[in-house]
DNA sequence: AAGTTCTAGGAAAACGCTTACCTTGTGACC
DNA sequence: GGTCACAAGGTAAGCGTTTTCCTAGAACTT
């Protein structure tokens, strides 16, 4: 590997090119002020024979920002924050901002050490992807947190959690749930159960009493023991699945049809229908929630509410970069995909 | 909202506490020299007290790199690369590194212009993953880029493409299709078919090389007019598997295991064989390639080809933290994972 | 032609940090 | 008791930029 060379530094650049560095830096990275056409061009040209490349770091230091934009998600292997992330990225690249993310794992205390790296960082906003976790120890650590960082002039944009005192992409679970209520009871449904990720999570809390308020506008009840909680993944719909078809027989009525709080949790909730020996969609309809790609693959195709979560990743940022002093709040309007899991019955 | 703040400084840290920058520096960031603990407990209090955060770009300008490693990818979007990414921000984070991310899109330009900021930023080391394509026209520039980056100090990581002048995470796909081929033959497969990606995508033509030789081994031959190439996306592998069950009838025998080159695709290709009103591995055995999460879930569950994404993310940042000056090269071993999709024959 | 306003370049301070170098005080050694 | 080594603090230079002044000349006024 050749010797370690240094990086050409704008001084470089103005001194083979014969001008202040303040000339050089106002013809190569912009500013107010203008330098004359050919001027401008022979710097210009002298940066690109020296292959100069701007110091962002020095630069950010010099400006007191960094044209940055930072994203906290709980875990970004699931498709529900990659999709939104791919939307971040998408819109960033656009406004030539870069995105560093971090995900917490759903570790309240992971997620305040990463705001902090990120608050060190000087980010023109951070973006928090995830639902607000009530059992969270650390939930109002975060919020001073990122209100200290609003205060020293960031940006804040929170995904998907209820009110808020910040920039607010708001996915509106609550009425999703609530017509996919009425989308089952128009295909039959009776007899209803859930399998939820913790109710702790905002998320699911909001699904759970949209479809509750849905059933309960057409006269139907939901039984508190006809809920399970469970991990809010793939495996926990297994799980969760498994332990409302124990309960099923104590149940009053029987069971035909499930709705399980996210379309992870349904693939997994759906293995564990066959693997009791039933099948979903003839025994049980099945629907799941977010729309995620793959729902149109498994067999029988899921019934879902779909979040436009690519969209959704755009409209933070493009929140981020707005300027208003007030909060922001955008509601994003969900709508329920009805697919073979949720046949006529 | 509150009127804007002025940052803590490390200034402002040291002459609370009554002692010099240097001082200050020394005991709150850590360095070489020591600092006696009365003194480094009294400062280290202060910075707490008045809510002092480094300045992680004057820390970058002061120090020449900072503590950083930036990820270029393909499409985060995709179940395959945001499991990767889930290994390297894992990996990450417990060495208390941040992560900053781009996806190109598999557009050449856009990745030399992610490339370029990537420069800017000085990170510690830049991870390319998503396979080298050789009709992309920036493929040289690209490679230049990432050598000028490696001449000023910084180590770049390339994961999945062939022989590399980087440290390497070499994903065995080719072994991993030959396997596979062995394992299909020994399922009573006879008449085989392939859906590919682009074959320009080295990834691609390495997983088709592996699955001809496997094939070869025992005497089996893969007729050319029996692969078909699509976009390397789901909707790609529905297109693929029409134009395939198209040319079924010319092929000399009649087709009974078709070998798609990823889940993703394979997801579409089952689609598109029951939409052709035939049935998954009754008809027709069907194996993808990448053992997303989501092949234990579709009906029937997809044989696949497992590849340990989430520690080829680890590992990728395990090579970027090493200080070695040869180029190392570490072979992922990838294996068969066979389900109901492709039933004994 | 004298005065005024622009214009475009340069010098140097500033951004927030690290670190090479200098200084002082302490204890070890003989 | 004098020399030395060393430890631990401070001073100030430097990192690569941007930006605030300053200045000299050009281009207007009248």
């Amino acid at each position: 590997m050749a010797a370690q060379q240094r990086q050409v530094t704008l001084t470089d650049v103005a001194r083979a090119a014969g001008v202040s560095t303040a000339t050089a830096s106002r013809a190569i990275n912009g500013s107010s002020r203008r330098v004359s056409e050919d001027i401008a061009a022979r710097v210009k040209r002298t940066a690109e024979e020296l292959g100069y490349l701007p110091n962002l770091s020095a630069q950010t230091v010099a400006k007191g920002a960094s044209p940055t934009v930072a994203v906290l998600l709980s875990d970004i292997a699931d498709p529900y924050f990659s999709a939104i992330a791919s939307g971040i990225m998408a819109r960033a690249s656009e406004a030539a901002l870069m995105v560093t993310m971090a995900a917490s794992e759903r570790s309240g205390a992971r997620e305040l050490q990463m705001l902090r790296t990120f608050r060190s960082q000087h980010p023109r906003a951070i973006i928090v992807a995830g639902s607000r976790d009530e059992e969270n120890a650390h939930s109002q650590e975060v919020t001073a947190a990122l209100r200290a960082y609003a205060e020293t002039g960031g940006r804040v944009v929170v995904i998907s959690q209820g009110p808020s005192p910040f920039d607010l992409v708001d996915i509106q679970n609550h009425d999703g749930a609530r017509k996919l209520a009425h989308a089952l009871l128009d295909r039959g449904g009776a007899n209803f159960g859930v399998v939820s990720g913790r109710v702790t999570l905002h998320t699911n809390a909001d699904r759970i009493n949209g479809f509750r308020t849905g059933l309960a506008e057409r006269g139907h009840t939901l039984a508190d023991d006809a809920i399970v909680e469970a991990e809010f993944t793939r495996d926990g719909g297994y799980v969760g699945m498994q332990e409302l078809l124990a309960r099923r027989e104590d149940l009053g009525a029987p069971l035909d049809t499930v709705f399980v709080t996210s379309d992870m949790m349904a693939f997994g909730a759906a293995t564990a229908i066959r693997d009791h020996g039933l099948s979903v969609g003839t025994d049980i309809s099945l629907a799941g929630f977010d729309n995620v790609g793959l729902t149109q693959d498994v067999t029988p195709a899921m019934t879902s509410v779909e979040i436009p979560l690519h969209e959704v990743g755009r409209s933070a940022v493009r929140m981020a970069l707005g300027s208003g002093t007030e909060p922001v709040h955008l509601a994003v309007q969900t709508h329920v995909v009805l697919r073979a899991s949720t046949p006529q019955r």
